[in-house]
Formats: C-alpha cells, sequence, structure tokens
RNA sequence: GCGCCUGUAGCUCAACGGGAUAGAGUAUCGGCCUUCUAAGCCGAGGGUUGAAGGUUCGAGUCCUUCCAGGCGCGCCA
C-alpha cells in the first residue's frame, strides 16, 4: 500500500472541503523523527493564496479530514505544517496484508531502451550505467505489475562489421570461440590498417552485406552470434535481465528506413540540403542562430542513426502499442533525443499521448576526476571489471567468513563482487558524474550492497536457529518500542519508494530506502532480543524479521543483487 | 557564439511538484563482543550548499548575472 499517496488523498479531501477549490495536501515522509511519520505542507500555500492564516486553516483541514484508523496523532507545527503520526492499527494491519506490493492500478506498456552496446567490440564500462540502472528500472516496474518490453538495441549493422566479418573468415573457424573477443577485435583492425588486400576484402563485404548477398549475411549472422553470446554471458554474470529475445538491433530496422523517409516527405518534413534528405524544427538551432538539421539520408544515400532510431520508435508505437518508452543512454545523447521526440510527434509516428523519457546519466570518473580507463587509456573491457571485483571479494571473504564450504565461499564472492559494482551505481543519482572507486566500493562498509547482505543473511540465521519457517510464518505484530516502530514504518513505505523509483526512473531512491531499512534493522537488532525473548515478543519480533527479510530481499530483486543465507 | 549538464563536510554521495535545525557513508577520535554473524551498534568533531543579487512567511532547490568544470551543435553512433 502506498501510505503517502493514501494520506495525501485524505488531506486533499478535506482541502478541498475547506478551501472549496483544489488544493494539495503536499504530504512527504517527516524530515524529522520528533515531527512524526509524515507532514504535509500544503496549507501554508493555499493559506497566502486565500490571505488566510495558514495554521488556523491547518487545523480546519485537520478537521475536517478522515484519518481514522490511519492517523493516531496530529500536530499544527511552526507556519502551519501538519504532522502525522500513523497509528499502531494502522501499521500492524499494513504489516499482516499477505501482498508486499500492490500491482498498479492502471497498469502500463512500457519499452525500455537500455544497454545496447555495439557488437563490433566486447561490452566494456562505457557499457556498465546504462545496463545496470535500466535493468533496475525495469525490473522495478515489472514489479510494480507494468508489461515491459525489454529492448537491447545494438549496434550490429555498418563498416566495422565487414572487417570482422572479412578477418572471421580467413580465421581457422573451430579455434574462434572468440574468448578473447577484444583481441580479435584489435586483430582485425590492425591487419585493415596495414594489409591493403584485406581492407579491399572488407570492404567488397560491407558492399554485399548492404546489397544482401546470401553469402555474406551468412557470414555476418555468424558474426553477430559468436558476439552476442559473450554479450550474453557478461549479462549473465552481471545478473542482467536481458536476454536474445530482447535483442532487436539496427540491422531490425534496415528494410523500413527508405519507408521513413518518404513518410517524412509525405508528412511535408524533408527538406535537402547540401545533397542531405534532413528534418528543419524551428526550434531547433545550431551555430549562430542557423537552424539545425536532423540528417535523415546522407548524400551519398546512406542513413543514419537518426532513421533508424525513428524506425525503432514507429516500431514501438504501431507493433508494441507502448504506452511510455525510456532510454537509457549518457548525456551527450540529449540533443539526439530531443530531436527525435519532436520529430517523431511532428511527423505523428508516435502520438502525443506516448511518454517519450530520455534519461540520460553522466561519466563513469577514476579517482583524479579523469575518465575511468586502463592504464594505457584503453576502455576496461566489462569481463575484466567483473573479474577483478571476484578477485577483491575474495579477499574479503576468506578474511571475514569462516565456516563456508567451498561451493559456498564462491556464491558468497560472487553475489559480494556483483553487487558491490552494482550498488556502487545504483547508489547514486544517475545525472551525475560517477567517480569508479574500487577501494571504497569493495570496503564493503556502510552503505554498500555487502551492507544489506550481511543484514539478510543475519535474518536467515535467526530462522535457522531457531527452526522457522519464514514463508509460512504469520504472527501478529505489537510494537512495544521505538526500534520496532521505526522498523515497521520503514517497511511500509517500501510501495511509496518503488512507485517513485518507476515514475522517475531513478534507483538510487530505491537504494537510500533500503539502506535505511537496513539500518533500522541493524538498530533494531542490536536492542531487541528476538529468539530468547519472551514468547509474545519473539513471535511479534521475528514477524517483523520476516517481513524485513521479504522487503531486503524484493528490493534487492529490484536491483539485480542476489541475497545470501550466509556470509 | 548558442544550447544542455554539473558545482553541497577532507573524500564519496543524499536532500523526491520551494518547507522546520542541509543529512548519510568514509576518514579521524572515543565507547560496545562470556548472550541471536563486530562486514555490526552507540557517541564526538567536521558546512558561507562555487560567488553576488533578486522573488518568497520560507531558497541547496525558482529568476538574473558572473566564476569553474564537462558535453553537444550536418553527412559517426
Amino acid at each position: 500500500m502506498n501510505v503517502r499517496q493514501l494520506l495525501d488523498e485524505r488531506l486533499g479531501e478535506a482541502f478541498g472541503r475547506v478551501t472549496k477549490e483544489w488544493a494539495p495536501a503536499l504530504v512527504s515522509p517527516a524530515s524529522r523523527p520528533e515531527y512524526g511519520d509524515y507532514q504535509a505542507n500544503g496549507a501554508m500555500a493555499v493559506a497566502k493564496r486565500l490571505k488566510t492564516n495558514p495554521r488556523k486553516l491547518a487545523e480546519d483541514v485537520v478537521g475536517a479530514s478522515d484519518l481514522t484508523g490511519i492517523v493516531a496523532e496530529t500536530e499544527i507545527a511552526g507556519p502551519g505544517f501538519i504532522n502525522l503520526t500513523l497509528s499502531q492499527e494502522f501499521l500492524k494491519g499494513t504489516l499482516a496484508r499477505a501482498q508486499l506490493v500492490t500491482p498498479a492500478a492502471k497498469p502500463e506498456r512500457i519499452v525500455i531502451d537500455y544497454s545496447s552496446p555495439n557488437l563490433a567490440k566486447s561490452l566494456h564500462v562505457g557499457h556498465l550505467r546504462s545496463t545496470v540502472i535500466g535493468d533496475a528500472t525495469a525490473r522495478t516496474l515489472e514489479l510494480l505489475g507494468h508489461t515491459l518490453y525489454r529492448q537491447n538495441h545494438i549496434g550490429d549493422w555498418g563498416t566495422p562489421f565487414g572487417m570482422l566479418v572479412a578477418y572471421l573468415e580467413g580465421q581457422d573457424q573451430s579455434s574462434n570461440d572468440l574468448g578473447d573477443f577484444d583481441h580479435f577485435y584489435a586483430l582485425a583492425s590492425e591487419r585493415f590498417e596495414n594489409d591493403p588486400a584485406f581492407a579491399e576484402t572488407a570492404r567488397k563485404f560491407v558492399v554485399d552485406l548492404q546489397s544482401g548477398k546470401e553469402a555474406a549475411l551468412t557470414q555476418w549472422k555468424q558474426f553477430i552470434e559468436l558476439s552476442s553470446s559473450h554479450m550474453q554471458r557478461i549479462y549473465d554474470q552481471l545478473n542482467i535481465s536481458l536476454n536474445p529475445d530482447h535483442t532487436r538491433g539496427e540491422s531490425a530496422y534496415n528494410n523500413d528506413l527508405a519507408q521513413v523517409v518518404t513518410d517524412l516527405d509525405q508528412a511535408g518534413l524533408l527538406s535537402l540540403s547540401d545533397g542531405a534528405k534532413c528534418v528543419f524544427l524551428k526550434e531547433f538551432t545550431g551555430k549562430e542562430g542557423k537552424p539545425l538539421p536532423m540528417l535523415v539520408q546522407k548524400s551519398d544515400g546512406g542513413y543514419l542513426y537518426h532513421t533508424t532510431d525513428l524506425a525503432a520508435l514507429r516500431y514501438r508505437h504501431k507493433v508494441l502499442n507502448a504506452d511510455r518508452i525510456l532510454y537509457f543512454t549518457d548525456g551527450r545523447q540529449n540533443l539526439h533525443f530531443r530531436m527525435l521526440f519532436a520529430v517523431a510527434h511532428a511527423s505523428e509516428f508516435v502520438p502525443k499521448s506516448t511518454k517519450l523519457e530520455h534519461h540520460p546519466f553522466g561519466k563513469l570518473l577514476d579517482s583524479t576526476g579523469r575518465p575511468f580507463r586502463s592504464r594505457d587509456g584503453s576502455t576496461i573491457p566489462l569481463a575484466q571489471l567483473v573479474e577483478q571485483a571476484h578477485e577483491r571479494a575474495r579477499a574479503v571473504v576468506r578474511s571475514k567468513s569462516s565456516n563456508l564450504d567451498e561451493i559456498e565461499f564462491d556464491e558468497v564472492v560472487h553475489a559480494i563482487a556483483i553487487g558491490a559494482i552494482k550498488y556502487a551505481d545504483l547508489s547514486k543519482n544517475r545525472l551525475n558524474d560517477y567517480t569508479f572507486d574500487w577501494d571504497s566500493m569493495l570496503a564493503f562498509e556502510g552503505n554498500t550492497a555487502p551492507y544489506l547482505q550481511y543484514a539478510f543473511a543475519r535474518i536467515q540465521s535467526l530462522f535457522a536457529r531457531g527452526n522457522f519457517d519464514p514463508e509460512s510464518y504469520r504472527k501478529d505484530i505489537t510494537l512495544e518500542n521505538q526500534n520496532e516502530r521505526e522498523l515497521a514504518v520503514q517497511i511500509c513505505r517500501f510501495q511509496e519508494t518503488l512507485e517513485l523509483v518507476g515514475r522517475e526512473a531513478m534507483p538510487h531512491h530505491l537504494c537510500a530506502y533500503l539502506y535505511e531499512l537496513t539500518s533500522r534493522f541493524m538498530r533494531f537488532y542490536e536492542t531487541c532480543p528476538v529468539l530468547d525473548a519472551p514468547e509474545k515478543d519473539r513471535e511479534s519480533r521475528l514477524a517483523l524479521c520476516v517481513h524485513t527479510a521479504k522487503t531486503l530481499e524484493t528490493g534487492l530483486d529490484c536491483l539485480g543483487i542476489a541475497t545470501l543465507t550466509r556470509m
């Protein structure tokens, strides 16, 4: 249940009754514990508009509101804040519900375009943020009951593929498992540079490919399969929910590109400028105030990524019937997407009712503030990043854990390594540049994935020691002390947090929530004995543990981070 | 030149349609393990929110100007 929304609606109605007009209650979590659980800030703004006393208005609103069974205590504070404290019954009732997450009343069909690497090269750190943030958003929206269409818009077409296919052809097929994918790419481009005959063959491949020659296509497909399996291995390691079904690359739109240009022309949007076909929209200007074109066809007849993106957008509207389309790319593509959306609407390829959202994110920096790269300046493959995380995690787990057999040890190392990489990224507001720092990420102290995993493991340990089956455990909760109560309140805020993340495509809110949940649990755990408590307390506290564990597990699952029963 | 993004504690980051005394983690210092995992808990210090104006009962958040950094602006994606 979305508690914040419930309060906002109830108080909003009261505001309406009192002021005889629409006025938002502006309910948010209380900024300080002494102000209760939630606060409504709407009175001051409305009072000013109506030229009346805000404290008096706040009192009238509280008097006119129906908060029975929800709020135990209200208080008017300061210039007109309404502070709300949830009632014991409400907290108990909310926790007693079998359903942890309430699905959306109006589920949407949501397309989410993320990861989208170019298959000419292996996945590298440049793909990390889009992949990890997009995936967490997708999982969250899916949990909220929406229908998700993950779209991995991979780069699988164009000049580099001629080179790679040509190189692949010259190789002994049996030795080409592409285990060292980047090495393969490097060899191919080196040969392309230094071997004119090879370069000629490669160019011929591109021509053959684009004219649809059967043999070239077969070899191209073979290469794409090879490269895709490399990509899938990385996704699997990182626990990314993308699979081959979600792949719909640039090549999928080849046959529609000419039609896109024709349709733009029919819509009266197409101009010819320096031999290239493009769309001018008056809201976009470039240097010296000149109109800024969006090029859709080069003077040599070739198409551009704008064209492909328009075709993809049309597919997502016409075929997938999307209500909402999200893109996760770095901020540099901001202008591209603004133009893309504007042209899509102007051409009526996509109706205005379809929400088009670009969700940009900042760069990956190293601790000196420079772009995150390896020592020699080259980009870091994700495979290498993952391996390094495992190495570091192995050292820490070895030093901290005992009593883990070999299989468990590997499992713990893997969950911690992957969790650390993803959580470090997900826990930050994506708009900012992000400083990638192994040491703080794998220190495993404070606000990190292992902290959450550790809390979960502690709870599981309680269940194991007490021989409880958390799945079937249903007992009433009584909130006797402050730490129990604060834990319960936080659990009840899960729904509103998920909805916030889904609305804004900002998973860091979920991380902040889970961290707060975990620290409240840790305080509870330190101060409230569970297994050794008297029968009544024991049942209630175990029930609190069950809810905490379930919430943690579900939340971490949204982030694509594994939980552990021991560590 | 025009446009977009960013600037918060030593460091890494929060602050959700403007809200109460700007919060965490880390680092530093001091406490807490014969009792459910110390990867933990409790406490202390640490700030002119890049600068200056303005709007407002109230500004890290909105407006203006400036400073600093990053990115983008026709045939790559």
